[in-house]
RNA sequence: GCCAAGGUGGCAGAGUCCGGCCGAACGCAGCGGCCUGCAGAGCCGCCCACCGCCGGUUCAAAUCCGGCCCUUGGCUCCA
């Protein structure tokens, strides 16, 4: 079976077809650079993620290209907030540099290209020239706004009907519209100062009066993109007026992603993106997760607090494109899941690491149980990026090592467990999994700190003080280090995070 | 109100596009066994689902059609 994608733009699942066989232009809606990113973002950006190396292993060439939003009321109300900077754009450019930070401490692949919309100006200026010359866009108070209704199949992302779009918004800008459902394109003048305070965190003294956000020239005066049009000036600058995917999260299907189709596909005659993936949300206990609500945890806490494998587990639990649960339980789920795959992996490691290893037994049921999940890996991936299922392949390698350990007694397949291996780094590689990455320098020297506390707890159990030897266990359990007797000895883990 | 996506075991979550292999995957929790000084991990086995409700199509439906109820998202900044 080749890959298949949920199309928002038809409501079907499709083949995947790019315009150039080798190729995949890939465009992911990006952040507003206002706060910290949560878990919500993470949750996307990992879907994206696993869709860019899930193209590769199919043999694509990815163009991935993510924009920053950064020019925005919300960064403005956080300028002279802590040391995040003294103007919009520096405020801006250390959430940039954060989110960098988190994405990378996610195991996330770079995109090719990290645009801000604050270097596009002059493309997004460009742009709207061209909407206005053909008809689709008209000036208002040094304001520039997409006529919708020049547009014929506005609405066709989200399957609206124009009569039925309500347009709430301000009134002083609907009265610059001709129709309530018109969009702005570039917007005169400077920042929006109530909207500025509207943004503004609580409690926090900025002293004096809103400070100014970037302002630029235009042929209809001073001032600023609208939301919707940077996306499009960028994409149609790094990749080309026809994308083969664009991403993004289920809720900015209308308006922004409505709006993008109609701008760019009014400005280039072309099809703007050939498929549309939307990427569900958490679901909270009562609401979702949003920056607006504040009751997100942020990536880095959470990468924190359970690293990036048991993370990505977790994130990567349900489908991309439908609603997953957020609780303690669900990541504590997650986070079983992974151990089970790392205690296998370290497990068969070690055994190919010990001269054991080296017999020429041959355990047909390991090697078809390797072959069979790689399959079914191959096959959920291929069906719109199950990534769930392809967990469920994943696990099914874990077990059949346990398996094989558990039935070999010293007999083992060495070529079978290597494949076993392979197959974990692999498949699990695609999902951002690393199975090799935890030792940093600080949990080596934490390793040969429990050693030595093992050999003391070994000496007792020899001398059969088993009391003393279960105190140390506790012990080291509450750390979080976890002790495992077998009959070669102890082994250990420790806690994840690194 | 309108648009969209969903409702599957105690939890979580695949399967629904292309009806039969679904007597429903994987994981967690629970139960029994093996192993073990104990515990954990692991292995083996088991328990728990008439797949929101009602009706229809069919030899056959979780899967198709119709109606209803409920949930979530969007219609306003939002991954």
């Amino acid at each position: 079976m080749t890959l298949h994608v949920t199309n928002t733009l038809t409501g079907e699942k499709e083949p995947f077809e790019p315009q150039d066989p080798e190729n995949v232009l890939l465009y992911y809606c990006g952040l507003t650079v206002s706060d910290p990113p949560h878990l919500g973002h993470a949750r996307s950006w990992v879907h994206v993620d696993v869709m860019h190396r899930w193209l590769e292993q199919l043999g694509y060439d990815v163009r991935h290209v993510e924009n920053f939003t950064d020019v925005n009321e919300k960064i403005v109300a956080r300028v002279g907030e802590d040391d995040l900077g003294a103007d919009e754009s520096a405020v801006a450019e250390s959430y940039v540099r954060r989110t960098i930070e988190d994405m990378r401490s996610l195991n996330l692949l770079r995109a090719e290209v990290y645009p801000r919309v604050s270097e596009h100006v002059p493309e997004i200026v460009d742009l709207v020239e061209t909407l206005i010359e053909k008809g689709y866009a008209y000036e208002s108070n040094g304001s520039v706004y997409f006529d919708v209704t020049s547009f014929e199949e506005y609405g066709k992302l989200s399957n609206q009907e124009l009569t039925e779009i309500e347009s709430q918004g301000d009134p002083d800008e609907r009265s610059e519209k001709r129709h309530p459902a018109d969009f702005a394109l570039w917007k005169a003048g400077g920042v929006d100062p109530d909207a500025v305070e509207e943004h503004r965190h609580e409690g926090v003294d900025h002293g004096g009066d809103p400070p100014e956000g970037l302002t630029w020239d235009s042929p209809w005066g001073e001032g600023r993109p609208g939301w919707h049009i940077e996306c499009s000036a960028m994409s149609m600058t790094h990749l080309g007026e026809t994308l083969d995917i664009h991403v993004g999260g289920r809720d900015l299907v209308f308006p922004h992603h409505e709006n993008e189709i109609a701008q760019s596909e009014a400005a280039t005659d072309q099809q703007f993106a050939n498929y549309w993936l939307h990427c569900e949300l958490f679901q909270m206990d009562e609401e979702k997760m949003s920056s607006s609500l504040g009751n997100f945890v942020t990536v880095a806490e959470a990468i924190d607090r359970w690293g990036a494998n048991v993370m990505r587990t977790f994130l990567t639990a349900g489908s991309y494109n439908s609603q997953q649960l957020y609780s303690d339980e669900t990541i504590a789920e997650a986070e079983e899941r992974w151990d089970q795959l790392e205690r296998a992996y370290e497990a068969a490691v070690e055994t190919l690491d010990s001269p054991a290893a080296s017999s020429k037994a041959e355990d047909q049921t390991l090697r078809e149980a390797v072959a069979d999940a790689r399959e079914a890996f191959r096959t959920a991936m291929n069906d719109d990026f199950n990534t769930r299922e392809a967990q469920s392949a994943l696990l099914s390698v874990a077990t059949a090592i346990n398996r094989h350990l558990e039935d070999a007694s010293d007999e083992y397949d060495y070529r079978g467990l290597r494949r076993a291996v392979e197959a974990l780094e692999e498949l699990g590689g695609v999902l951002g999994l690393s199975f090799d990455g935890s030792t940093t320098g600080s949990a080596e020297l934490a390793g040969d700190v429990v050693e030595l506390v093992l050999e003391v707890r070994e000496r007792e159990r020899e001398a059969g003080n088993y009391e003393r030897a279960d105190e140390l266990r506790d012990e080291l359990a509450a750390l979080g280090i976890e002790v495992q007797d077998a009959d070669d000895g102890p082994t250990y883990r420790l806690p994840d995070g690194g």
